[in-house]
DNA sequence: CTGGATGCCTGGGAGC
DNA sequence: TGCTCCCAGGCATCCA
């Protein structure tokens, strides 16, 4: 489900609920979806929230204390907004409440690919943020060449590696592919420096307007207060196969790659 | 070390 | 209506 541009919506839309309040309460409803301590005060509670920060796709939420919780949505997690005595929808794991406005934050996520990692200070995050590459709304050409020019694998495997550029799934490499031309089986050493840099720059033009989109949503995917973003209607190659590339006209072709659905234009993305 | 394949989960849609 | 099969936005882990 969820890439960057939807944890940063989600991150955007959750901030104004949580940012300088305390937490109440912290319970947990399955144990196996949280790494590190389970205690409520580790879960936040008690906490005096600072910020919510994001890297790729984790979405960090850091108390005055130090204390931090990342949330790591997978495929199918959400961050609720709901009033306390609202009924729990299914699946929910774990619920944060507020005071004044009474407020119930819930993590849900059907598929329990997500989960949440409790820390105890801001320098364990960073400790986990630095396995991360730079985050694709920052990536550069040079920062890009660096780390695959001597890779092996073809270019889409590369983008998807959370340790090559952090937030960039699979709907979003298909589209900065497309972006810039490029196939999705091109091996990355043999593509040159100005094409590494031509794709940096389009993983930050495509990220940048899903983010103002406020994301894609193909089937579950909300933001905090339970709105959907739009973006979908700007996929130009993710979910279009067969269908006319906008480009040339060519009916789009599907193929997989790196074990992942893949969808290009074998016209305006050549091997 | 690198890169490829597998498995974890639930739910929706297609096809019969 | 109901069954089976396939597929899905991610990622840790295992293997060659």
């Amino acid at each position: 489900m969820p890439e960057l541009p939807e944890v940063e919506t989600v991150r955007r839309s959750l901030a104004p609920h949580l940012v300088g309040r305390t937490i109440a309460t912290a319970t947990l409803n399955r144990n196996d979806m949280v790494a590190g301590e389970r205690s409520p005060h580790a879960l936040l509670q008690g906490a005096k929230i600072q910020r919510l920060d994001r890297r790729g796709k984790q979405l960090a939420i850091i108390a005055r204390d130090g204390r931090v919780l990342i949330v790591q949505l997978g495929m199918s997690g959400q961050m609720l907004i709901t009033k306390p005595l609202d009924p729990l929808p299914t699946h929910t794991h774990a619920v944060w409440t507020t005071g004044k406005p009474a407020t119930a934050i819930l993590f849900r996520d059907p598929r329990r690919f997500g989960g949440l990692t409790t820390l105890a200070t801001v320098d364990q995050l960073s400790q986990v943020w630095a396995t991360l590459g730079p985050d694709g709304l920052n990536i550069t050409g040079d920062d890009l060449w660096k780390v695959i020019h001597t890779s092996n694998r073809p270019i889409k495997a590369a983008l998807l590696d959370q340790s090559v550029v952090a937030g960039v799934g699979n709907i979003y490499t298909d589209e900065s592919l497309f972006g810039a031309g490029i196939h999705p089986k091109a091996n990355c050493a043999r593509l040159s420096q100005a094409r590494i840099k031509r794709l940096a720059r389009s993983v930050v033009r495509v990220l940048t307007q899903a983010v103002e989109a406020r994301g894609s949503t193909l089937r579950d995917y909300r933001d905090a207060d339970g709105q959907a973003g739009s973006y979908v209607a700007m996929h130009r190659v993710y979910g279009r196969a067969s269908l006319p590339c906008t480009v040339c006209g060519l009916p789009l072709s599907r193929t997989v790659v790196a074990q992942r659905t893949t969808v290009f234009c074998r016209r305006c993305q050549k091997l």
